[in-house]
DNA sequence: ATTCGTTTCATACAATTGTTTGAATTGTCC
DNA sequence: GGACAATTCAAACAATTGTATGAAACGAAT
């Protein structure tokens, strides 16, 4: 039982990249094994079957990443201003700076588009406070006293933009191709365009209620029939336990 | 050879809504020749293997959304404010109406989450368009004479907010299932909250450069080491020509 | 040194999948 | 009706993959 653990960590080492490239179905345990420079068998050995061997490689991540970047403790004194920019250049850091390229963030990018077990346990010890001191930093800023549906669709709002660089970035590498300014793109100045975009937004929310925009007279019959459906958005109410196993969505 | 271009056409019916489900390499030719009630070997026949079923599937599914939802021609006479809320208004009805339901519209989310060659042309004919639409709206409201990297990334702070509730809507679920509003968010809603929020961003965009708001003097350690790195983001300058055979991302 | 539980290893198995094959069938043109 | 090409079909092939197996190697305790 020399290195017992030994191999242990080097396939939660190996597989994490691998798991993070090429997602959990098209990771095979052989090439996992092979990095490693362990035996095919280890997996069934140490963790069972290649499914538990993604949970546990999941929560390794979640603990590396957890040590790298410890949640930040802003500045109280600071004016509401820079801890909203403050906030939302940790969040574009986190995932578009530096670490990013790592395996670890990558595997959680992959959490957040297709939730599994892993990302319930994700926003009970972390995007679940952020998100509430989002909103207690939206409310400064814009309120006090907003609906609490308005406050939480305004920090989506904030999040949205930050996210929509990491999950439709090829998307915009190709948008942005012919004008020539996708690769210059930074942290830096994303957080500034955000930051002063979001917070004209929530100091401005409360004087936008602009009754008389929407809905607009349907003039046209195809808005008449679209705004006629109401159709209410159906949203995840539980993570699919098994969605990397049977029909997942973004995979191609 | 009666019904030589009835197998073609009932393949691609079947295959559309499980490539759509399950992803290119999930789906089999197998179940989508099942699904058909034709023979296995009438892919390889058709169209000579999975990977140009797919695009062809691709190119099915663009034509379908374009005679469904031809785009909209809006009203000049409109406010500008009224026509950023049509803007809206359309595309979240698009990605998240009655007919984002459809494996067309998944298909498609697929493309933007993961471009292939397919997107390529979705942009050339489709996005490019509306985009500059989105962006000469922006600059009439928020300018005129703003740069255009400026508008370009306004535009994208729109576009952002809208497919957000898309691609992450799973994670949305799952952040809104304890305040129970999750469930409530339907188009009409999100285009007045998004609309409202845009307008106050772009109106006030110029008067909104706090230059002391960021950078923050870095009084944390961990801070200053992430503004040290200046890291540029990478985005895709072309999309994966085989990004479904290879090493995709969004997978699990 | 021997023993025993643990770990590693090469190999095999069973299931799945994309693709091919060659015969059988079908429709069309003369 | 017959000949020919197009199409369909059942079956099989070759490659890949997750998992299981049983022997071999190893280390620690006696």
């Amino acid at each position: 039982m020399s290195n017992s653990s030994d191999t242990k960590a080097k396939l939660l080492e190996s597989a994490g990249p691998i798991f993070a490239a090429k997602g959990y179905s098209k990771a095979t345990v052989r090439e996992i094994c092979d990095a490693a420079e362990v035996n095919l068998a280890s997996v069934s050995y140490h963790f069972g079957d290649k499914l538990h061997l993604y949970i546990a490689t999941v929560e390794h991540a979640r603990h590396w990443i957890h040590a790298r970047t410890p949640d930040q403790v802003v500045d109280e004194d600071l004016p509401a201003e820079s801890r909203l920019a403050l906030m939302i250049h940790t969040t574009l850091t986190r995932f578009l700076g530096a670490d990013s390229e790592t395996w670890h963030l990558k595997l959680l990018n992959r959490e957040i588009l297709n939730p599994t077990q892993a990302c319930e346990k994700l926003i009970e010890q972390h995007f679940g406070k952020r998100f509430q001191e989002l909103m207690d930093l939206i409310d400064e800023l814009g309120g006090p006293g907003l609906p609490h549906d308005e406050l939480e669709r305004m920090a989506f709002a904030v999040m949205a933009q930050c996210f929509h660089y990491v999950i439709a970035g090829k998307f915009v590498g190709l948008m942005t191709r012919q004008s020539g300014t996708g690769t210059h793109y930074t942290v830096e100045g994303l957080t500034d365009q955000i930051t002063r975009f979001c917070l004209a937004g929530i100091i401005h929310w409360k004087s936008s209620r602009f009754p008389e925009i929407f809905p607009v007279p349907p003039k046209h019959e195809t808005f008449k029939n679209i705004v006629a459906t109401g159709h209410t958005i159906r949203l995840a109410t539980s993570p699919d336990p098994v969605s990397m196993s049977q029909n997942s969505e973004q995979e191609i």
